[in-house]
DNA sequence: TGAAATGTTGGGGCG
DNA sequence: ACGCCCCAACATTTC
């Protein structure tokens, strides 16, 4: 029998993977196959920390892979060539993959689809990384939807999300092909190995003891998930990510969850919800990652200075809780959700930079980038996006610091310098009679600050109706 | 998934 | 005892 190519994405397990199960089902030895392709994507070609990331979710899916008697093939360049070089070498009659979303990606898939169905080979592809398909949840006349709440509402009347399926018992694989290995891909840092303090550990099985330890606290979720200096989050961001987990895995384990007390579990899937509507968002709107969705901002003029975004990045504003998270991203890949909210908006609003700076920043930093996370969030802050933050909403990085990390205890954890500083200073040390001198002032005087932003963004409110 | 300014209320000090 | 003022505490409005 010919074999099954199966084509791995952003899917990068072998439990609830519709794609794999169809391909085995079919009786056909396996040939499973990564192509890191940085053609397709182009600027959005996965940033350094999630490269860290995905090497080592390739290694576990690899090691995976040989449990069962096969391997992973690793291939680099443009998808569609090696796909083809592939098909050709190994006499292949199915191809299979599960969807990704990302407009390059649908366009790329498309057109491959069609090219491959024309040549006789069959293609089969599948839903992995969605609760549901973008088209599946629409309004009434048909249309997607630009603000959550109905949104939430509409999927919640849906029927459940499919199950999941069972993890599958043996697998059996054509013959060894020719790979590329791993180490020449150079995922990892080198000259500066920037990921010594990641303390994460990719790959299926991480994610599934992740999630299992959060289901454990999940009752305390809607509270503890604001308070950066606790462990109050599900930290399955990452693995989602590269679908080393999939959202109706998480689903139906979480469900179970959401008649007990307290809101916990219902909070949770309700982040879920954001994260469809992230998907969606980008689905409908390609230019998400690279134009403000309200088309008054498209002529804003920000500001550009490159050192208070070179402070912001590295770190080093004077304002704690902001270094705090930044000095977090930086070391471990992965920034606390409260935190990345109040770093986005003092980055947009008070020192007025463009979101898309952050934007990509974000990408570069974050081992959990996905592309319609991470615009629809910064649009969300900046106020051009869906269901987006008001202009005049303005984060006071005190008063977020002093409401959720009252004690301080996250801001001393990466800002070492204000480890002494006493609790009532220790968001606002410039007040005391002494800072501590290894620490910088503010960049900008938080008051002025706002106000700028306040002004800029009144005149552009008033411009005229939204795109 | 704000913050600050402004308005209102009501208890207590005090003449 | 009463009215006046002060000012938390809370509510509403505005940015």
């Amino acid at each position: 029998m010919k074999p099954a190519l199966v084509w791995f994405r952003q899917d990068l397990r072998l439990a609830d993977n519709p794609a794999l199960a169809f391909a085995a089902r079919s009786g056909r030895p396996l040939v499973c196959l990564y192509i890191l392709d940085d053609e397709t994507p182009g600027q959005w070609a996965w940033g350094g920390a999630a490269r860290w990331w995905l090497h080592h979710s390739l290694d576990r899916l690899d090691k995976s892979l040989t449990r069962h008697g096969g391997h992973l093939v690793l291939r680099r360049g443009d998808a569609g060539k090696i796909l083809a070089s592939i098909l050709k070498e190994t006499g292949a009659e199915l191809l299979v993959w599960n969807r990704c979303y990302e407009p390059f990606a649908v366009v790329r898939d498309t057109t491959l689809k069609k090219q491959f169905t024309d040549n006789e080979i069959a293609v089969e592809s599948f839903n992995a990384s969605l609760l549901f398909e973008p088209w599946e949840i629409a309004t009434k006349d048909g249309k997607p939807f630009r603000v959550f709440t109905p949104f939430w509402n509409a999927l919640r009347q849906q029927n459940e999300p499919g199950k999941p399926q069972a993890a599958l018992g043996s697998l059996h694989f054509a013959p060894r092909i020719k790979s590329d290995r791993l180490g020449d891909w150079d995922l990892l840092p080198t000259k500066p190995d920037w990921a010594k303090g990641f303390d994460w550990t990719p790959g299926e099985a991480s994610a599934r003891r992740a999630l299992s330890s959060f289901l454990d606290e999940i009752g305390n979720y809607a509270a503890a998930r604001d308070l950066p200096g606790k462990d109050g989050t599900s930290r399955l961001s990452p693995h989602l990510n590269f679908g080393e987990i999939g959202p109706r895995q998480i689903w139906h384990a979480v469900k179970p969850h959401a008649h007990a007390r307290g809101q916990g579990a219902q909070t949770f899937l309700k982040e879920l919800g954001w994260r469809e509507f992230c998907a969606q968002l980008l689905f409908y709107n390609s230019e998400l990652p690279d134009e403000p969705l309200d088309k008054r901002f498209a002529k804003f003029e920000w500001r550009r200075n490159k050192k208070d975004f070179d402070a912001w990045r590295q770190g080093r504003t004077g304002i704690p809780i902001i270094d705090a998270g930044m000095r977090q991203l930086w070391r471990t890949g992965w920034m606390h959700n409260r935190v990345r909210m109040i770093t986005a908006s003092f980055l947009i609003k008070h020192l007025g930079i463009h979101w898309k700076d952050g934007e990509e920043w974000f990408w570069d930093t974050l081992v959990d980038s996905g592309l319609a996370n991470n615009a629809a969030n910064w649009q969300w802050v900046a106020g051009s996006g869906a269901d987006a933050a008001p202009f005049f909403r303005v984060f006071n990085p005190v008063l977020q610091g002093e409401k959720f990390d009252p004690k301080g205890e996250y801001v001393r954890r990466f800002v070492p310098e204000l480890k002494k500083v006493p609790e009532k200073y220790i968001h606002q040390p410039w007040k005391l009679p002494e800072p501590p001198a290894n620490y910088p002032n503010p960049i900008v005087d938080l008051a002025q600050g706002r106000d700028r932003a306040l002004k800029a963004f009144k005149a552009l409110s008033q411009r005229q109706p939204k795109g």
